[in-house]
DNA sequence: GCATTGACGAAGG
DNA sequence: CCCTTCGCCAATG
């Protein structure tokens, strides 16, 4: 399996160099609004399934990057807010959220499962 | 260039 | 069922 359905999404063929972070960047954008997915669920569809750690160091970036990527969708497999405290401001995260009609407590989404958008699942063609 | 660390996750104790 | 360990790969010291 290729990650080719990413390249064919975002239409993204320039010169940019696909690395790992882009990929991760390019799928967090396509997580539709009032939906959440996982580090896991991306990483797997990367392909490096195991490596879900990276997709949360290129969520430390993602803030950095250019079109920003709403890394607030991204949580971690629990549903829980692992990151909000490396966004600009904690409070920005939940505040996102909530705002998407997603409802947060304790640092974690409630519905999660309902509200999952695992790209496997979703981007698969 | 080696050692440590990480917004994670699965498996083992 | 909670806590610890290991794996994964890139960045940083």
């Amino acid at each position: 399996m290729k990650n080719k359905k990413i390249d064919t999404l975002i239409n993204n063929t320039s010169k940019k160099k696909y690395s790992f972070f882009n990929d991760v960047h390019d799928v967090a954008r396509l997580i539709p609004k009032g939906r959440v997915t996982t580090y896991g669920a991306i990483a797997k569809y990367l392909g490096t399934k195991m490596s879900a750690r990276m997709v949360g160091w290129a969520m430390n970036v993602a803030h950095t990057v250019k079109p920003k990527v709403p890394a607030h969708r991204v949580v971690n497999r629990n549903g829980m807010l692992t990151g909000k405290m490396h966004f600009e401001t904690p409070e920005k995260m939940e505040k996102l959220l909530k705002k998407e009609g997603i409802l947060v407590k304790e640092d974690k989404v409630i519905d999660f499962e309902k509200l999952l958008w695992d790209p496997i699942l979703e981007l698969r063609v």
